[in-house]
DNA sequence: GACAAGTCTACTCATTCACTAGACTATCGC
DNA sequence: GCGATAGTCTAGTGAATGAGTAGACTTGTC
């Protein structure tokens, strides 16, 4: 019943992702979000390439470059990008929904195993298909703003000097908070 | 997600040695658990001794010999079986009830993806801590003969020459059905 | 005492996981 | 157009795990 490193940074990093741009921050770079999280750059690097291949993320290269998602995070199943990195959220293939495959059992309607499993996928895709990243996000806004924590994203520490160029490019919406 | 081959194939014979059990053939032999499931023999064994230190079945060695629940089905949980063979249900340590182990994320109260992995955890639990072994047996049974599906256990197949000790020994809970 | 069961220890083989390395390419500011 | 700084792509690696196999050994029954 595990999740994989894979699953779970891609997860960090689409939340963060989310979080970012709600304040007003919609690029961040690899280095960023690896520094936040305490992941291993490269291999952010690898995995947040393959949420770009499936269309979450977009990339802009170069200087001032960075990820940002690709699509609104209101449309953004959480069950949907565990499915692509780690496989289906069925326990054994024989009760998977996306990814059905017969099991060895000679009578799989009368397999009181595949019956138990079958709840149980039910009950994981009751949580992980419900639930939008959009969701996340604001809940941890909510929960953030309410224990007064400081909230990540919200500006950079810079050096002063650095701070001049970025005031005129900041988006007005990151004021909204 | 994943359930491993070792937990399912655990949990395919203690369904079986419940059912037997129900049928008034308390002992199985690796081999027709095995045949049953079309599992590697050698590999249940492996997987029947595991349980057995665990206290879930116990044996009778040497000739007609064999394993049985060595507890009331009723009282083996489905989710402290695979809790035994595949570790904590929980997808990552951070939300686990029986193994909690802190993660990498700097602020776990305020973590987006701890908040819904909780949810998938629990979800799981919800299933796979209530069922009690004697509850999917008797589900399973019910199917079956509401299906008129022919009930495995219920006696074997003999050669007339073996069936006349057998006659004397079974059980009279085997007359149930 | 032979046979038919389970027991125990060790080994293997393939796959997957979680990274790491490094050469390459695009973009921006100057 | 050049250099710095970003992402891209391809490979490799080392440890761990999963899923068995093999075989010698012990125990109990007939």
């Amino acid at each position: 019943m595990n999740l994989s490193k894979r699953s779970e940074y891609a997860l960090r990093a689409l939340i963060d992702l989310g979080i970012a741009r709600e304040l007003g921050r919609p690029i961040l770079q690899v280095s960023e979000l690896a520094a936040k999280e305490k992941l291993p750059v490269k291999f952010l690097e690898q995995i947040l390439t393959q949420l770009r291949g499936a269309g979450y993320v977009e990339t802009k290269r170069g200087k001032l470059g960075g990820y940002s998602l690709a699509k609104p995070a209101g449309r953004i199943k959480i069950g949907a990008v565990i499915r692509l990195l780690d496989g289906p959220l069925a326990p054994i293939a024989c009760v998977s929904k996306t990814a059905y495959e017969r099991c060895s059992c000679p009578d799989e309607q009368h397999c009181g195993l595949r019956m138990l499993m079958f709840d149980v996928r039910n009950a994981i895709s009751r949580v992980l298909d419900r639930y939008t990243l959009d969701q996340i996000v604001e809940i941890t806004l909510r929960k953030m703003r309410r224990d007064k924590v400081p909230v990540p994203f919200a500006r950079r520490s810079f050096g002063i000097e650095e701070m001049i160029p970025l005031l005129k490019s900041r988006s007005p919406s990151a004021l909204k908070s």
